[in-house]
DNA sequence: TGTACATCAGTGAACGCGCGTTCACTGATGTAC
DNA sequence: TGTACATCAGTGAACGCGCGTTCACTGATGTAC
């Protein structure tokens, strides 16, 4: 019967969803490093070699995470983008900005997991990259279509060393494509200042210095729009 | 005999320096979570349980390298800065941010323990407050008297929103002390820009995205410089 | 200088815990004829 | 529709490992008189 066949498969895949879902919440409470298959199968009333029946090996499980957590990211950023006049590119930039952030403050066990310190003795395989490249695309689509528009006025600044980073710019082009070399080291920038902020005050270095935390975010994020050119 | 009693606190001394090196060294290779009492004392060719002669617990024992940590953090910061004309300012910035890069490539692991994902179960004691202020205490010096030597000068760029930052920035006065609130705010952004950028290289999120790394990073933190009105 | 006592470092055994992974197995679910 | 066989999920026991911490102890180092 193919509606049965279906039956074991539905059932399947609803544990295996089930796995993934107490491995987050596991995360949350205990730290990647805490991640216990043995008391995965304890809160799903099962015996611990079960859970090899859904994933081979702890790490294969900490790779469903990671991947789940990016795309979650992605579809954040992507979301809170997607929500703003397509022609208002500050308002994007910060929409995004705001979209992470967020994020991270619901989820910070599974930020820490994929932007903070490496999980020790876990190797990320290839698959991990297309969806880690979903949140920096909107970055780079907010930047590529305002330059497009005409809509970017960048500050002097700083000028570009001569030479070296030509072939750096290259390969961000995938993301940040038809921008002038300048301009995408300085959304390199402002990139590495928007997640150097959520980091910083994930981890709590911003504790006792900033109380308040959202505007002045927003403030440092306003300050990195407008070295891109972006200016409200 | 007093020279024999030191004798014993001299061995003492010495003993409880080798635990924290051997413990940095297992930092290095197995991460925050591997850090493992028992090795230790294997290591050293002890019984485990003698270990306990020198810290009360395991939690003592990181509390110290933390301490350790944000110390050689802030001296390298201090050095590099220390190295410069004192009129130089942003020759000082750009000092202090390789200083605290080239510490960080060469001390991975101990800067994961102090800027990345906290430990769990772990919580820092106060004491670990005042050695963490060192390095930024550098860049606070280097803004403040680049303003008093009249040698800032701040682009435009965005506004700070009225109000809600006041108390902040004077939190911040502590480190940033006689700064206007917008200079205050742009050092902020600065600082995160700067461990942003380290941490994001650390932890792998620039790999096959930027390879000339120290030439970016040395721009980026030009661009930084510049928000900050440091012009080189 | 020499003896009696106190302090301290290091031992070895034990407690109680947790982990990832393998393997031979039972019994249910699905498939082919 | 019914039977024979194959697939798969979950069991339970075991392997081999590591950990932090406690505790009663021996023996050396230091101190006071």
């Amino acid at each position: 019967m193919t509606a049965s066949r279906t039956a074991r498969e539905r059932v399947r895949a609803e544990l295996t969803r089930e796995i993934t879902e107490i491995a987050r919440r596991q995360l949350a409470t205990e730290g990647a490093g805490g991640l216990s298959l043995r008391a995965i199968a304890r809160e799903m009333g099962m015996v611990s070699s079960a859970i090899y029946r859904y994933f081979p090996s702890r790490d294969d499980l900490l790779t469903t995470l990671i991947i789940d957590g990016y795309n979650a990211i992605g579809e954040a950023v992507e979301r809170a983008d997607a929500a703003c006049p397509r022609d208002d590119f500050p308002g994007r930039w910060l929409a995004a900005c705001h979209g992470l952030r967020d994020w991270a403050l619901a989820n910070p066990h599974e930020y820490a997991l994929l932007y903070g310190s490496p999980v020790p003795g876990y190797h990320a395989p290839q698959d991990t990259v297309p969806p880690r490249l979903r949140d920096v695309t909107v970055l780079g689509a907010i930047l590529r279509e305002a330059y497009a528009a005409g809509a970017l006025h960048p500050p002097p600044l700083a000028p570009l060393p001569p030479g070296t980073l030509k072939a750096d710019a290259e390969n961000l082009r995938e993301v940040m494509a038809d921008l002038p070399e300048e301009l995408v080291f300085r959304g390199v920038t402002a990139w590495t200042g928007l997640y150097g902020w959520v980091s910083l005050e994930l981890f709590g270095q911003l504790n006792n210095a900033i109380e308040a935390r959202r505007t002045a975010f927003e403030h440092s994020m306003r300050t990195l729009a407008a070295v891109m050119g972006l200016d409200g």
